[in-house]
DNA sequence: ATGGCTAGGCTCCCTAGA
C-alpha cells in the first residue's frame, strides 16, 4: 500500500499539478494539506473520475486538509480532538481499508510565526493536543500512519541553512522538544528509517531562488506506529515535482507498506 | 532576509505562509 502526504498550497492553483502527480505516482491514498477551500467548492469530481474517494475538512481561504483514497475509507474524523473551540481545519483521520486496514491521520500543523506570540502559543498547544490524540490511537495497537506538514525541522541536517532558522517557530528548541515528545511515544520517522543523508528536503520557498539553490527544509513527515513501521518497505520524497509547471512550494513524500 | 514569491479574499491592497 502506497500512502503519501502533499501540501498542495491551494487546490484551485494545483488543479493540473495534483492530477499529474497522482497519475504518475499512483498512491493508494494521499493526505492533502492547505486545500484553501471549503468542502462545498472542492473539485471532487476531478479526483472521483480518477478513481479516488474524496474526504475533505476545509475552511474558507486558508488551511484545510483532505484524504483522497482509491481504497474504501471508514471511521472518518474531522478536526483534532480535545478542543471544541478550535475553528481551524488542520486534522483528518480515516481507516484505509486495504488487505490490512491502516489508520491514516492527515495533519497541517500550525506554522507558529511570529515568535513569541499568540500564534506560537497556539502551535505548542496544538502539538500537546496532538500528542494526547496519538497516545490514545496507539492504545489500539493497530498500524497507524501520521502524515502531513508538521512545520517542524527536526534536526540541523534537515535544513540547508539551519542558522537561518534559529529563531523561527519551525526550529526553536521548544518546537523540536514538542515534536520529540510525540516521536518518543514510540513512532518512527519513515524517511529517516530509510535515508540518513543530509540535504533531503520537502519544501523550498518560492522566493529568492530557493529551489535553484537547493535552499530547502524537510518539514513534511510520515510518522509510523510500531505496527506500521514493521510493514515499511520504502519512503521517498518526490523532489522532481518542485521543478514541474506551477508547482506547490512543498513536494509529496510517500511510503510503501507491505499491507 | 530588513521576505526578493504565491495564493486567496472580493481587492485594485491586504493577510498569510515558512
Amino acid at each position: 500500500m502506497k500512502l503519501a502526504t502533499f501540501n498542495i498550497n491551494g487546490i484551485k492553483a494545483r488543479i493540473d499539478a495534483l492530477p499529474r502527480w497522482l497519475e504518475a505516482a499512483k498512491p493508494d491514498a494521499v493526505a492533502l494539506q492547505e486545500i484553501k477551500s471549503v468542502d462545498e467548492t472542492f473539485p471532487r469530481e476531478v479526483f472521483e473520475d480518477m478513481g479516488y474517494r474524496v474526504e475533505t475538512h476545509g475552511q474558507k481561504g486558508f488551511n484545510g486538509v483532505a484524504i483522497l483514497s482509491r481504497l474504501p475509507l471508514e471511521d472518518i474524523i474531522r478536526g483534532l480532538p480535545g478542543d471544541d473551540s478550535d475553528e481551524q481545519s488542520r486534522w483528518i483521520e480515516a481507516t484505509v481499508m486495504g488487505n490490512r486496514p491502516i489508520r491514516l491521520c492527515g495533519l497541517y500543523l500550525p506554522n507558529g510565526n511570529p515568535t513569541p506570540g499568540p500564534k506560537y502559543d497556539y502551535k505548542l498547544a496544538w502539538m500537546a493536543r496532538m500528542e494526547t490524540r496519538i497516545h490514545d490511537l496507539l492504545l489500539t495497537e493497530e498500524p497507524l500512519v501520521i502524515a502531513g506538514d508538521y512545520n517542524v525541522i527536526p534536526q540541523a541536517e534537515d535544513a540547508a541553512n539551519p542558522m537561518a532558522w534559529t529563531d523561527d517557530a519551525l526550529y526553536l528548541p521548544a518546537t523540536r522538544a514538542a515534536y520529540r515528545r510525540i516521536v518518543n511515544l514510540g513512532l518512527t520517522d519513515a524517511f529517516r528509517a530509510r535515508n540518513q543523508s543530509p540535504g533531503q528536503y520537502s519544501f523550498w520557498d518560492y522566493q529568492a531562488g530557493a529551489w535553484e539553490k537547493n535552499n530547502g527544509i524537510r518539514i513534511d513527515h510520515l510518522l509510523l506506529s510500531p505496527q506500521a513501521a514493521d510493514l515499511l518497505r520504502d519512503c521517498q520524497i518526490d523532489k522532481e515535482v518542485r521543478a514541474g509547471e506551477k508547482p506547490s512550494d512543498h513536494v509529496p513524500v510517500w511510503i510503501d507498506l507491505a499491507a
